[in-house]
DNA sequence: CAAATATATCGACTTTTCCCGATATGCCAA
DNA sequence: TTGGCATATCGGGAAAAGTCGATATATTTG
């Protein structure tokens, strides 16, 4: 999902016809390329956030996902510092 | 346990009674401070080092093990790359 | 070769993670 | 305000990972 959420144009055509991609990925269009549950995928990228790797934001009914990258600068700089 | 083969001298000092720490450490010293079972340490290395984090030495009766930077390395450009 | 020491492997149990269906919540439209 | 849609949360069952004790293997020493 996170190298999805890379190239939304590519990896999620029909966002277009849905909303742009200023806000992100809404959670059904993710859901549909992953296979899983609309459950699994809802905590899946819930989890994520909490974890900082992606933002959401709410807009009427629909909640939109996005990459955070600056967090996954700050694991790369991490890794090769730190551990 | 990779943090602490990143400074084998402060985190191991008794390895110093025992050999030097060209090789790295044997898994006793690492075992002893990570309050693990022999068992568990000596897979748990043993995983690491599949996965390229380690490397091992087998010298007599003792495998020590140390740190194989460029996976780190690889591992942080990966993350700042593909991810 | 036998005993002692260091490490590796195996099988079982426990804990955690994954994933689901069911249901709740929030929002919009008729 | 009611019904429908998108998402979130909850509880549970299945799969995976973590950990252990027992045992096997390899090496050194007497």
């Amino acid at each position: 999902m996170l190298e999805w959420l890379k190239e939304p144009e590519i990896n999620f055509p029909d966002q277009l016809q849905h909303a742009g991609f200023e806000h992100g990925v809404c959670v059904g269009q993710i859901q549909a390329k992953a296979g899983l549950t609309q459950s699994t995928v809802s905590e899946y990228l819930s989890i994520l956030q909490r974890a900082g790797f992606i933002e959401s934001k709410r807009v009427g009914q629909w909640t939109y996902y996005k990459r955070n990258e600056g967090a996954f600068e700050a694991l790369s700089k991490l890794i090769k510092s730190n551990l």
